[in-house]
DNA sequence: ATTCTTTGACCACTC
DNA sequence: AGAGTGGTCAAAGAA
């Protein structure tokens, strides 16, 4: 596992509030064998349970962090697994991306055409034909894939590009109906065969910005749309 | 030379 | 059938 080398699993996750029980108590002691002489046992009695006690509460704190680590770690691995079987299947059907480049010669089943629909098109219930499959039930599917998270911006941030940590290369802006302001479309430039792409509008003073990602030819894995606010919300 | 952005045009879909 | 709209392409230019 490659996370166990990036994450230490042998966290000291409460080292630092026992080093300062360490170090306190011991200056106190210090003062107590000079100052008080034999009232020092009794007080050391009194420390060391009190030391043991905040032992004992550490310990279960460290022992519910390392449990959650577990559990970040499992997401993570599975995360990892369906990606890696994502790419593995995409790369066998880059071949239907790349011979049509232009729409006129497309067939009205290419997937990287039709992009979202698709994602239905190919998936385990194509014993359905096309006519089979309506225009309603895809439209419904795109709708319950794609969600929206928020992100506060300055006023004066106009541009539609929001740094969520992704390399994105822009392929399209268009003035919608509805919004005087453009909407820009990005695709994921991590690699030439990734899937995902989102949408960034800027609607009166703020900005959203949605994500979807194709997690395996069949369906959809929602990555969370980014609403982009300006300070003036 | 490569990558990214801009932008007009095209296409599918809806009404 | 035709207009309007949203999404995408791809050439041209910029970085």
């Amino acid at each position: 596992m490659e996370y166990t080398s990036l994450v230490d699993s042998s966290l000291d996750l409460n080292a630092y509030p026992l080093r300062l029980f360490d170090e306190a108590p011991k200056q106190e002691v210090k003062c107590n064998f000079f100052e008080l002489g034999l009232g020092r046992k009794k007080s050391e009695k009194a420390e060391t349970g009190a030391l043991m006690e905040e032992l004992n509460r550490v310990s279960a704190e460290n022992k519910k962090l390392t449990e959650m680590l577990t559990v970040v770690c499992e997401n993570y691995e599975a995360l990892k697994s369906r990606l890696m079987n994502y790419t593995s299947k995409n790369s066998g059907t880059d071949q239907i991306s790349t011979t049509s480049r232009k729409r006129k010669a497309e067939s009205p089943t290419n997937h990287y055409n039709n992009g979202v629909i698709d994602g239905t098109n190919g998936n385990s219930e194509s014993s359905l034909s096309d006519e089979e499959s309506s225009k309603k039930p895809r439209e419904e599917h795109i709708k319950a894939t794609i969600s929206r998270v928020c992100v506060r911006t300055e006023a004066s941030d106009t541009s539609l590009l929001v740094k969520d940590g992704y390399q994105w290369r822009k392929y399209g802006q268009k003035v919608t109906r509805d919004n005087p302001c453009p909407r820009a479309y990005f695709k994921c430039s991590f690699a030439p065969s990734c899937p995902v792409k989102k949408k960034v509008s800027q609607i009166l003073s703020f900005t959203y910005q949605s994500l979807k990602i194709l997690d395996t030819p069949d369906e959809f894995l929602d990555l969370g749309l980014v609403l982009k606010l300006n300070d003036g919300c």
